[in-house]
DNA sequence: CCTCCATGTTTACAGGAGAAACTTATGCAG
DNA sequence: CTGCATAAGTTTCTCCTGTAAACATGGAGG
């Protein structure tokens, strides 16, 4: 067979190929029926070899997860840096990029989320939540400061504010969120209701 | 063996065992990997008995995610009937109520909105879904009615409502509001953040 | 009383997680 | 350059799961 030369022995750098093809499915099937064995299988190895890079299926999916988190947050961050004038149009674009992010990858989202994701059991990946967290919380902080945002203690502000995005992400990739039950754009909508409650300018 | 003549050869109402079995596995483990198998042997049956009763391991989780949503429908209902003075007050109870029964089921929450509970292939487990938000809507409209709720769209309410209680839920059962995030009590002061967007009475 | 059928059990098979033993190539010591 | 230690693959094995098929049982209706 010509295959047998396609590939070296040694695929050069598997553990990053594995994570591709992982992240892949996770961004295309819906499904989200994850299987160590079909990820060799699409990334072209035996289906022992992913534990010479990774200890077991969990240890790949907190990778995963971990991964999820940072691009998140850079989704988020670039949402925030497009110049919008008011700190509230900002808190909007930063919410429907999350929002954004979560329906374009529900398999990573539903992930990063899940308790196969365990974040008492990894630093690595519990840091990278608290990061992209952390980028709520400042935009928060600031909007107080340049007074956009009610003087209330700012973790009521934060939790309010990650709970109802995350909210509507969850919801929004069960496809729960039908017009017959919440109207037709009820993403922006949701988030002013809230965004009322959260800004001084009433 | 005396255990021969424990149980007669027919159960009697297997379904119904099957059912209890699974809603205390799912109320315990917080691992959240549910067995067909495990059902049945806690149940003491046979690892095929299951099949007579339920098409497939799918046809069970709706199932339990249909009778999630009643019982969590129950509780808020129960809370909201508390003779609590205003509407903005039984939100709250509401709320709270969800998220408790959430807290107090993880598993069973975690199933009612994951994707193996899909509400497009079973119209019950759907109609149990809408009838529990329909609780929600009902007692938004009646809060706008007696003055309590902004006259915006009840649309935008409802998605802002439920995305924040489903949220907070979601990250309560993830262990994701540390205090050294959102403070000591988040839930209770995300929920006035909302309201305070939600209400007339600034 | 006998027979049917719903509801059980046993057996069988495919597919996944993960461990262990084996193989190959690669980099480094001499 | 030679040779070996080792990282990175592969094969093989065991145990577990979901699910189908064949078989067994016992209670209800003729």
């Amino acid at each position: 067979m010509s295959e047998t030369r396609d590939r070296p022995y040694h695929h050069g750098d598997l553990r990053r190929a594995l994570i591709d093809t992982a992240l892949n499915m996770l961004a295309t099937d819906q499904n989200w029926a994850f299987t160590l064995r079909e990820v060799a299988r699409r990334t072209g190895v035996s289906h022992a070899a992913p534990y010479k890079h990774f200890r077991d299926r969990e240890t790949l999916l907190r990778e995963l997860a971990r991964i999820g988190f940072v691009r998140l947050g850079k989704s988020m961050t670039e949402a925030m840096s497009l110049g919008l004038p008011s700190t509230r149009a900002q808190f909007m674009a930063a919410a429907q990029a999350c929002i954004g992010f979560a329906c374009q990858n529900p398999g990573l989202y539903r992930l990063m989320f899940s308790s196969d994701a365990d974040k008492t059991i990894d630093p690595s990946l519990h840091d990278a939540a608290m990061k992209t967290f952390g980028i709520l919380l400042g935009l928060l902080e600031r909007g107080q400061r340049d007074g956009s945002f009610r003087p209330v203690a700012v973790s009521a502000l934060a939790a309010a504010g990650w709970a109802q995005v995350h909210g509507l992400a969850m919801l929004a990739i069960s496809h729960q969120l039908l017009e017959e039950k919440v109207g037709s754009a009820p993403v922006p909508a949701a988030l002013d209701v809230l965004l009322d409650g959260m800004c001084c300018t009433d």
